[in-house]
DNA sequence: GGGAAACTACGAAGAATTTCGTTGACATCT
DNA sequence: AGATGTCAACGAAATTCTTCGTAGTTTCCC
């Protein structure tokens, strides 16, 4: 029995796992150091969601030094994307077309980035 | 002090609405057997959520029958809105193009839909 | 009117999430 | 060696979500 469904992640665990994007392999001192930008956190929740999230396999602990490293066990994308079709599923009834279009009408798309959409769906229609 | 952002629905919540949207004004008992065609849930447990759900907004109440009737107060489309904005700002650092990036690549879209995207790029464009 | 059925209200239990205090281990400095 | 500071582990409290049992009220039928 192996694991094909990771853990979807809670919205405190995200936010570490954001740090962990953008920073690469932390220490728990390190995490909060950067989410304290945002608002204050305690030393020890950040420590205690970071143990909780190894023992669910969203991130892999190295204990070789004291203060232990943390680094994410899942790509960004990956997690998106796994995300997407929570929400997917979940309130758009499958429909990844209703979903991009009230991706595109929530908030306001650059040309530059419309461009580059329209260039995916070229590649879809040919992949076809 | 008005209310400017509905409260967000739980995954619970949304099952229910889903039914609400779909059927219109109902009373529990409607909603139970359409939930039940999915999975069991008991009678109360429906009410309960439905009676949360009223106090917080999300569904009006129409108590003038004894089977009172609840019916969605805001529209699908809307709170599908709201919880893409919600997504784009918990992982996706409010880049709506990278969601759709990544939506698209979650799910296969027909050739129609597509278009149907096309159309609302061209749009979007000619908004600027 | 009395009993059964349908319905609401209330409250409580269990799980998951978020938060942090306390403790004890270990290291470093003087 | 003793004091100080850093760190992981543990447990507990507060909150939210989901679930349902029980009790009480209204309605309906005979």
């Amino acid at each position: 029995m192996s694991k094909h469904t990771p853990p979807r992640p809670t919205d405190g665990e995200l936010e570490i796992l954001k740090v962990l994007w953008a920073k690469g392999p932390s220490t728990v001192r390190q995490v909060r150091e950067m989410m304290c930008r945002s608002r204050e956190i305690g030393y020890t929740t950040v420590l205690k969601l970071l143990q909780i999230m190894a023992e669910k396999g969203l991130v892999l602990r190295d204990e070789s030094e004291r203060s232990h490293v943390y680094r994410a066990r899942f790509r960004e994308e990956q997690t998106q994307r796994q995300l997407v079709r929570e929400l997917l599923a979940k309130a758009f009834g499958g429909s990844a077309n209703q979903l991009v279009m009230q991706a595109l009408r929530a908030k306001k798309v650059s040309s530059a980035e419309l461009a580059e959409i329209r260039k995916l769906l070229d590649q879809l229609e040919e992949g076809d």
